[in-house]
DNA sequence: CTGAATCCAGGCGGATACTG
DNA sequence: CAGTATCCGCCTGGATTCAG
């Protein structure tokens, strides 16, 4: 969006002064910071999901990946793994013949599932407004722009 | 870990009925289902740390660059128009010389903040929860199974 | 100053086959 | 059943350069 050359007034729109008090300062901008290499290791799709699955209780690593559609054998060992030497999920072996193995979230994955719920709320909340917003972004002819394009 | 060949008690842990009740059969699973490919577009490094970035307001290209330590001209640039084509960040354009980029959070994407921030915040309380249990990981032989490896 | 464009390596991640 | 191993395409994402 384009505007007037001169610079306008703010509108200053409120800010959300809980969450800026929360997250300011800590560091999280760091590629150093533990806080920063935490979040990176959580905030990606397959992770968040097999959280997701695991919410809903104890499974066994066949019942996991057919719920989790799509995921490869080798993804879904190795955020399975990732997970454990977090210390998010517990992974227990019973070697019967055939091998079972049940994953199941620990305390400190079950306190994780609460606020990666939220967020997962808050996806199905919105997305009538994110469709919205996109068909919008789309149909603008980037035109409107006054400085000519092209 | 290794159990006894005898399937054990489920010893089952509390389950976190809230977010159970929030997500399950919501078709999060589902890559057809569109609130999986929005926590897709969102559940990545760089988006979030954006929006951590703008929950402390409006900023310009060039202060978000700044702050978002690391982040390449081109992750910056394609993370911003991602979130501006989901309606989450508004762009505002000053065709002054030299030129001006403020970005700023949309009502959405304010919205947006609050469950990112309180993502954010878990990360920081768990950091040595999550050393703890790393460091276990790692430390363990991987022996301690009984049933011979090699 | 704010990007756009290009190049390019690394690794993510899918598919497949195989093992205990 | 629950993985491991291997191959490999392709896309991510960094570095760099250039443009308006």
């Amino acid at each position: 969006m384009v505007l007037n050359p001169k610079i306008p007034e703010p509108e200053l729109s409120y800010l959300p002064q809980p969450a800026l008090d929360r997250i300011a300062n800590m560091g999280i901008f760091d590629t150093q910071c533990e806080g920063h290499q935490l979040l990176e290791k959580i905030a990606n799709k397959w992770t968040i999901l097999l959280i997701y699955a695991l919410i809903q209780g104890k499974k066994r690593y066949s019942d996991i990946k057919q719920q989790v559609v799509g995921i490869s054998p080798k993804m879904l060992v190795q955020n399975l793994r990732s997970l454990e030497r977090l210390g998010l999920i517990r992974r227990e072996v019973y070697p019967t013949v055939p091998p079972r193995v049940d994953y199941s979230l620990t305390q400190l994955g079950e306190s994780l599932s609460e606020p990666l719920a939220v967020l997962g709320e808050w996806a199905y909340q919105h997305i009538s407004d994110i469709d919205a917003a996109t068909k919008k972004y789309d149909s603008k002819p980037d035109a409107e722009d006054f400085w000519q394009p092209k």
